[in-house]
DNA sequence: GTCTATAGCCAGATAGAC
DNA sequence: GTCTATCTGGCTATAGAC
């Protein structure tokens, strides 16, 4: 094995094991020993590689919402008809987060302890983009398609609808008296239910 | 003054100040020090009356939820028809929300972080009972008033489409890229326009 | 690049005077 | 009940050998 070949394998291994803590512990829970072991490496070699925690952190936050921003635009910038993109993105969004079900909620809670983060991703290249998605909305509306309703509003909605259930699994679970199985089948169904719910809403 | 009215004041001082420093850091960010500051008295007092972080934690936990808890139930177990109830959920709890802001988000994520909480809450004599819910709608499908739905989907959407907005309002200011003054209009708009969005979704 | 050992700091908790 | 001073442990980070 040569030196480069231990050079990725040793980072990628860190930031890893950082993303799994990082994402189920929080930027403030998460022990930098906890994240040693989880990649079975020595401590200090996290900070050989990323110097501090502060900035291994910035690196596993950034990577999530690099995987995150995709699956919003997939909604935003796509040219297929409204009923098809909200039916897609419901299936495909719900399927993404059934692999990363820390995800979301890791950008959102650490985001609002740091709202300043904002800034920095509204700078990133493929920050999601909603003026596509707008445009269509008032078109469709135009066009008597579908009911009068900001497209802010719709979109807020859409999230709200695919993401919630997530971030507030055992809120839900205890509310609702269901088991894992039981709740992880509700998910399933939403990946059709939450497209026809929204459907139902807006077309006239 | 007495002895007893100090004991009240200062206790409750406390745990006031405790509910906005750890829903605004959560448990790992919050700081003893910072908690006996925001009260105005010495940090040893903190381990005087509730004898430890945890156990002060603890109490702040239980009183956040139980101001929740309520604004649940006005959905669940109240003899209104549904869709004043929906009605009414949405703008209250909307109005709840704006005052609290930080109260849903605290909640889920400490229970993400705990999961086995929810299992003390269930114990609890107010927790939220969804049968009655149930029932209704399924009434109110037979009777062919609103389209098939699962309660419990209908009810994950209303939780949803009425908490997410301000869980995630960081994100959504920035994709919106609207500042904040905007948003909370965004938030006062949605007091009807989301009761609407639901009715909308389900009625024949 | 990887390890051990340890510096240096900070937080929660307690002892004890008043 | 409230204060000051201090203990104790744990955590990030670094120094330095290999």
């Amino acid at each position: 094995m040569t030196t480069d070949t231990k050079n990725l394998n040793t980072e990628s291994e860190i930031l890893n094991a950082a993303k799994r803590i990082f994402q189920l512990k929080g930027m403030d829970g998460a022990r930098m020993q906890e994240i040693a072991d989880e990649a079975n490496i020595n401590k200090s070699l996290l900070h050989y590689y990323y110097r501090s925690k502060q900035l291994l952190f910035e690196a596993v936050f950034k990577s999530a919402f690099s995987l995150l921003a995709p699956q919003l635009n997939s909604v935003l910038n796509d040219d297929s008809p409204l009923f098809d993109k909200i039916r897609n993105f419901t299936n495909n969004y719900i399927s993404f987060v059934v692999k990363h079900p820390y995800l979301p909620n890791f950008i959102i809670q650490e985001l609002n302890k740091n709202p300043e983060f904002v800034k920095n991703l509204l700078a990133e290249r493929h920050f999601p983009n909603i003026e596509k998605f707008s445009s269509q909305v008032d078109e469709q509306i135009a066009e008597g398609v579908i009911k009068p309703i900001k497209p802010t509003q719709l979109l807020i909605n859409i999230i709200a609808l695919n993401l919630f259930p997530f971030m507030a699994a055992p809120l839900l679970k205890g509310l609702l008296k269901v088991d894992d199985t039981t709740y992880r089948q509700l998910m399933e169904d939403r990946k059709t239910e939450v497209a026809d719910f929204i459907i139902n809403a807006i077309k006239l």
